[in-house]
RNA sequence: GGGGGAGUUCCCGAGUUGGCCAAAGGGGGCAGACUGUAAAUCUGUUAGCUCAGCUUUCGGUGGUUCGAAUCCGCCCUCCCCCA
């Protein structure tokens, strides 16, 4: 990891696959090459967790910031109030000011675990701070004067949605945007604004936007979407988003996400997602049928060390082997706790499928049990009634697996 | 502001001579088989519950009716044409 500081980022960061849309692209690799540039990623706070989508952006932070840059990852308190139309088919819901402040803070403290804001390295910022106080004549005056609709009309961006019908408000996400880039480039001399590619017009507007009003240079990059090898986006789980927050995606429930992947995404996610020196991606990513197995499990381990930590890493790994091969069965597998009298109360398979939320439903529990998807301690349960005894528990637990590689251990007190 | 159209179960999308609709079909999800904790494929399943019966669903609300997703009134939202 040292010689990357050598090594040109940009360089770095098109060989590991990053890399979508460049505005000028010799210039930013020069300017790269040359200093140490101020930068921003934005991050709309519609949820109170980052997800893995946000994760690759996290990442290239990293490697921005260790290969000396300065990274600023700016929250959208101000433009989460309007809502980004990109991409987008349906209208966004508005949310409350009281939501994005909450969502901003949880954001703000899941990125200082990733980078270093000590000395200044780094650097958060709230564009509310700047939007909400926004005088209207005032802003259409100076950044509005600079837009032409006929131009934003065209923008692939709101294309979708010109079928679908667009807001005004939303419609104005672009010059907000735009005018963050200007705010920052005033403040903090930010040069580059990066984000994920569908975020390329509103990069844009803010580039034309410094260049016409500032008259001096500033650049854009995009970056791929973490998506599947046939396009769809990776990230999402029958439970929703893959969270970084362990409180809403447990490191083990993480690890397992990234165990999974299907062999053609191995390669690229462990470019993306992970520090492993390119040789190595290479290597593990061209092992084939059940070699790649290897990799998966690699990648899985690293992934979820860089965001949960060593200790984390390690305890999901041992769960997975436990259940999956060999290992100690005496290892940190997901489960719950319940007392005895719950236990007892609860004997019925199905209620207690459902005290533990291994089903969201009881009905779904009965069909997932007529179709053979449960066994308690290895043992296939295929009536519905099936109770549960004390003769169960094994050390005051057993173990219960819903289909093929979903496990969660009861223990009663 | 004027005229026209639409709002269905996770998504798309059938269904309007009122009962046979918990609601076609597809997608997605889940489960089973096959496997490598993969993909593809095949099969089953996919509102809830005290599950061979019952309860709540078809934008909201109030009606008509023995009975409404299907008919009527009002409201909300969205789309299209005109301004």
């Amino acid at each position: 990891m040292e010689d990357m500081k050598k090594r040109n980022v940009f360089d770095v960061l098109k060989e590991r696959g990053y890399l979508a849309q460049v505005t000028h692209e010799d210039e930013v690799r020069e300017l790269l090459g040359r200093e140490s540039v101020t930068f921003y990623i934005g991050f709309d706070p519609t949820a109170d967790s980052l997800h893995v989508g946000h994760f690759i952006q996290v990442m290239v932070m990293t490697h921005m910031q260790r290969a000396g840059h300065r990274p600023i990852a700016l929250v959208g308190g101000g433009t989460g109030m309007v809502g980004d139309p990109s991409g987008k088919t349906d209208m966004r819901k508005m949310m409350t000011r009281e939501t994005v402040e909450e969502n901003s803070r949880a954001f703000k403290k899941q990125f200082s675990r990733f980078l270093d804001f000590s000395e200044g390295k780094a650097m958060l910022v709230n564009n509310a701070d700047w939007l909400l106080d926004l005088n209207y004549v005032e802003f259409l005056r100076e950044v509005g004067v600079h837009f032409s609709v006929n131009r934003m009309l065209a923008a692939e961006c709101f294309k979708s949605r010109l079928e679908k019908g667009l807001s005004f408000l939303e419609f104005n996400y672009m010059l907000m945007q735009s005018y963050d880039f200007l705010v920052l480039n005033r403040k903090y001399n930010v040069k580059l604004q990066l984000g994920g590619d569908d975020q390329w017009s509103n990069i844009l507007g803010g580039v034309d936007l410094i260049r016409r009003v500032e008259g001096t240079p500033a650049y854009g990059m995009t970056f791929n979407l973490l998506t599947t090898s046939d396009g769809r986006k990776m990230g999402k789980t029958e439970a929703g988003a893959v969270w970084l927050d362990p409180d809403k995606t447990s490191p083990y429930d993480f690890y397992q996400y990234w165990r999974n992947v299907d062999d053609a995404d191995v390669k690229n996610c462990l470019a993306l997602l992970t520090f492993l020196p390119m040789e190595e991606v290479e290597r593990l990513g061209s092992l084939k049928d059940e070699k790649i197995n290897e990799a998966k499990k690699v990648l899985a381990y690293e992934v979820t060390r860089i965001v949960h930590g060593e200790e984390e890493a390690e305890k999901a790994k041992a769960a997975s082997e436990a259940l999956f091969g060999r290992g100690s069965s005496d290892a940190q597998v997901p489960g719950t706790t319940i007392t005895r009298d719950e236990f007892m109360e609860n004997s019925n398979i199905v209620d207690l499928l459902f005290l533990v939320k291994l089903i969201p439903s009881k009905g779904e529990g009965r069909r997932l049990i007529k179709q053979g998807g449960i066994s308690v301690n290895e043992q296939r349960i295929s009536d519905i009634n099936h109770t549960l005894t004390d003769s169960d528990l094994e050390d005051g637990s057993l173990m219960i697996r819903r289909g093929k590689k979903v496990y969660h251990k009861v223990t009663v007190e």
